[in-house]
DNA sequence: TCTGATATATCGAAACACGATATATACTTG
DNA sequence: CAAGTATATATCGTGTTTCGATATATCAGA
């Protein structure tokens, strides 16, 4: 079970929200199945962030009020926020996958066998 | 310029001493030149790094008196200290390669095509 | 002689990580 | 209906990490 960092709880969040509006509980799901149980993203760790994206533009938000069936109409329920990706959201999305992949090519040059053959050194 | 944090650092820096053994102005210059100057890894990154990994047992160290050509054989001359992967140093960085592929694995999972086509949601 | 490169090392302020805590509603089961 | 678990959002505080700045010293070249 790995802890995301900054880095990457952004990219994984941005993408999971790529794939339609969601909430801050329900990508928390969403990031752990997706993982098959290998990310953890907790709440200390997503409401920041998610905070973060909103005031950055990435995202836009609305309440929900999710009521129980047949509850007093009057009765307050229980409140969700949803988050939306937002154009600019989109692209940083990209900008964030392509410098994902930079990072992953740049790190593949040292940890390729062809830089690791035992004895050849430069 | 990226600045590497301590994950990919550590990855890094076992993978060029997988090259041989080297020192940390030498690692940093190295990790600069194989990275095509995105990867810095400053001084202060470096150190307590290296330090680590010799509390760790994945490297092993020796002190080099570098004196200058016709210099007095009395002065004490700059003081470089080798680094040397340790066959427990082997081992971790195999352990680190394979983290590293698994979280690329899994992030891909979020990042990919497929699991971001728009108006796609589940 | 002076500047820039080589070489190692620590300091401290700022940012980050993350379990614990707080609050409140909804569902499930005995 | 009471208790326990799940849903849902949010912050706090301690511990860790980061990284520019600083310190020290030698070497090479203009």
């Amino acid at each position: 079970m790995l802890n995301l960092k900054q880095d990457h709880s952004t990219l994984v969040v941005l993408s999971v929200l790529a794939d339609g509006p969601s909430y801050g509980y329900a990508i928390s799901k969403a990031i752990a199945a997706k993982s098959e149980g290998h990310f953890k993203l907790t709440a200390s760790g997503m409401y920041p962030l998610l905070t973060k994206l909103e005031k950055q533009g990435l995202v836009t938000t609305s309440w929900e009020e999710v009521k129980a069936e047949g509850a007093d109409p009057d009765a307050t329920g229980r409140r969700r926020k949803w988050y939306t990706l937002s154009p600019k959201g989109h692209r940083q999305l990209a900008k964030h996958i392509e410098a994902h992949r930079q990072m992953q090519s740049l790190i593949d040059a040292f940890v390729s066998p062809a830089s690791n053959s035992h004895g050849a050194h430069a």
